[in-house]
DNA sequence: CCTCGATGTCAAGCACACTTGACATCGAGG
DNA sequence: CCTCGATGTCAAGTGTGCTTGACATCGAGG
């Protein structure tokens, strides 16, 4: 599971912590997922989706 | 999160025991999400909406 | 009745999502 | 240089996603 939150966050110049706050997890979780550590659950799935205006699916690549 | 996959399952005539082997989960597993108990990661969440052939948007109601 | 498939549910265990706290590194600017 | 914000990473702990195995219930058909 790929994603495009690097790039997303970059775009809009937030730091990890700042897209942390916006999706109310701690900068670690973020740093881990962009890092490709572990996949999101659901709901943070959906709420990062929500603070880039993107679906689930324009937002996360399922390389199976 | 609330979830289509009663009636998607009823209309195809599944069993959960089906859809289960279908997204290689187990049977207690589509109970669990079907029943509200838990969400299902997003590897997860992706391969059932695949077998529905619907956006995870479609499928899941993220009801905060 | 009695069976049988489908569903609901529990327990125990393992893996992973996520936390806080800490520390190392690195690049930009004084 | 030296600092400082941003990032990377580790350890330890908590909670949840998912497993197998077991058993109870329920409805449809013999």
């Amino acid at each position: 599971m790929k994603n495009r939150i690097p790039e997303l966050r970059a775009e809009r110049a937030w730091t990890q912590a700042d897209l942390a706050q916006r999706v109310s997890v701690s900068r670690q979780t973020i740093n881990a997922i962009e890092k490709g550590k572990f996949d999101p659950s659901l709901p943070v799935a959906f709420r990062l989706a929500k603070v880039f205006n993107l679906t689930i699916e324009e937002l996360f690549i399922d390389d199976q």
